[in-house]
DNA sequence: GTAACAATTGTTATAAGATAACATTAATCA
DNA sequence: TGATTAATGTTATCTTATAACAATTGTTAC
């Protein structure tokens, strides 16, 4: 018998509640959530689709804020070290962290198609990886794990393309 | 009780055995392995680590060849669409794929100090996803496994870095 | 409060990875 | 052989990411 991991598309993406959470995840440890970096990472959860560095940068402008990419690099660096975003090495974006409380690294479902993004965490899938990886000595230090295809709407053919 | 997967990186990979399975899995399916599309393969299985596109240019550059980003890139997008090589997105590398005829993702267990990197293939992991993925009517097209760690000679301090 | 120090952000420049568009050459086939 | 397709050469450009240093802001000891 095989356990499904939980699904989080299904929960609708809050960026409110996002940011309250990391507010106090931050507060605990801590570490500080600037203006800045609390800018990116709601311009992450905004988005419905998940964001590269330049789009970021685009949106910041729009604010009316100076930026250069450093500007932005240094903030996804800070969240990511934070565990509040991910990065998606396959299409070098980022996305916010549906469960930033607990250390984990998820398994992402994307779509070449629209570019929505769901977010699993199978455990079995990350405790073989661990399994494999001990069984040669391998130490790790972040896992990696993207599905790329089709999401259900676009296989019913929506054409809608990720913006 | 869970079974591993084989390991790759005991059996040293052989450059001259690769190649010509690549030449007869080919010449099966009636694709070209033209003299460029052969050299950037042999390239990639000469070097104990997997390489950049640019790293790759370099090589042919020394050959005293011709050639530009797009010369690579194309001879790169031949070779994984026969399977013979994969590409590590974390890293931006292709390394030659140790089971060219069947049909698979793989996983890897990349070292960040010496860029060594082993090819593991757990069915139940692939299978893992694949049910995951299933039970939200997403389509799966690719599979990217991706550990990132330190291999067991790094831990012993070992210095050598990644060319 | 203020000086000293550390952390964060601004700024310029550039490195690294990838592709678009079109010209040229090589292979295949009627 | 000439027409057609596939592969490669070539130039330019785009996207992603980082190095290096300056300016600013926050923090702490006094």
């Amino acid at each position: 018998m095989i356990q499904l991991s939980d699904s989080y598309r299904s929960q609708p993406p809050d960026a409110r509640q996002a940011l309250e959470q990391a507010e106090i995840l931050c507060q605990q440890r801590g570490t500080r959530l600037t203006d800045l970096r609390r800018r990116v990472l709601e311009i992450i959860w905004n988005n419905p689709t998940p964001l590269g560095a330049y789009a970021i940068l685009d949106v910041l402008r729009d604010d009316g804020r100076q930026g250069a990419p450093p500007t932005v690099y240094r903030a996804l660096d800070f969240l990511l070290e934070q565990g509040l975003i991910h990065r998606l090495a396959s299409l070098n974006v980022f996305i916010g962290c549906r469960q930033p409380t607990c250390q984990h690294n998820g398994q992402f479902l994307i779509c070449r198609n629209c570019g929505q993004v769901d977010e699993l965490n199978n455990p079995t899938i990350e405790h073989l990886l661990r399994l494999e990886a001990s069984a040669r000595d391998f130490a790790v230090l972040a896992q990696m794990v993207e599905v790329l295809g089709h999401c259900p709407d676009c296989q019913r053919g929506a054409v809608s393309h990720a913006g």
